[in-house]
DNA sequence: ATGGTGGTCCAACCA
């Protein structure tokens, strides 16, 4: 099974990306994050005639997030224990007996902002949910747009974004403390080339001189990690026409589809 | 150089 998280910053501009990613990485399972869709706009025939269903939980202009897969994901959820919240940013669902979270991590802005600490609440009401749900299930996967650098590794100037949004301590402690419910970055599995991220800024020139940062994640408890036979992010997309500002990152997995 | 680009939607917000 091959399981894919992109952000595609608006699904109507980036359609016709999503489509061309699907048929030259074939993906099982692809979460999607900003979609910037209302539901009914959300171009069901499109993806279905390219062989995928999908649940999704869009708004308008801000958010959404998607997951397709091969047949309808199951028991959709699209929200975070105990916290309301009008901002669509969670879409799970299980396909093929994996459980699997789809997330569009809010973003924060600044280390003083009010989003910031939304950020940090989002992230608490995120632990409780997947505590209650890593002791219902033990394949799960837990993706999408984290907008967390987990370490300095994932940063291509580390002295430059010390302490700032994305990089700062309590957001890294916050995806610690969601790793310690035993999930693991399936990314750093596996030998990875040096200064590799996921997200790289529109503004001057961020991707030509790779100026990014690694925040697009897929995390796996200890029965995924087992089976993962590797997880890469796909820069190509980020170098098409009309691009998203992330590259989908993939993992993959032995037995099942 | 404390800017820049891009999406949404047309002024201003968000990333």
């Amino acid at each position: 099974m091959r399981v894919a998280t992109w952000n595609v910053n608006s699904l109507r501009v980036r359609l016709p990306q999503v489509l061309e990613w699907l048929t030259l990485a074939s993906p099982d399972v692809l979460g999607l994050q900003e979609t910037k869709l209302t539901d009914g706009e959300f171009p069901i025939e499109a993806l279905a005639a390219a062989g995928y269903q999908a649940v999704f939980a869009g708004q308008k202009t801000y958010n959404g997030v998607a997951l397709l897969a091969r047949e309808l994901p199951e028991d959709p959820v699209t929200e975070l224990v105990g916290f309301e919240d009008p901002q669509r940013r969670v879409m799970a669902g299980t396909v093929g007996g994996v459980r699997i979270w789809n997330l569009y991590v809010p973003n924060g802005q600044s280390v003083d902002s009010d989003k910031y600490t939304y950020k940090l609440g989002w992230l608490a009401a995120l632990r409780e949910t997947l505590a209650a749900e890593l002791e219902k299930h033990e394949r799960v996967i837990v993706m999408g747009d984290f907008n967390i650098a987990p370490d300095d590794r994932d940063v291509h100037d580390p002295a430059a974004w010390a302490g700032k949004v994305l990089c700062s301590e309590p957001e890294r402690s916050a995806l610690t403390s969601l790793l310690d419910l035993g999930l693991e970055d399936l990314f750093r599995r596996f030998d990875q080339a040096e200064d590799t991220f996921s997200w790289w800024d529109y503004r001057a020139g961020g991707f030509r001189r790779n100026h990014g940062l690694r925040i697009d994640l897929i995390l796996g408890t200890a029965a995924m990690a087992d089976t993962c036979t590797t997880c890469v992010v796909d820069r190509a997309p980020r170098a098409w026409e009309r691009p998203s500002d992330h590259a989908p990152v993939m993992a993959e997995f032995e037995g099942g589809a």
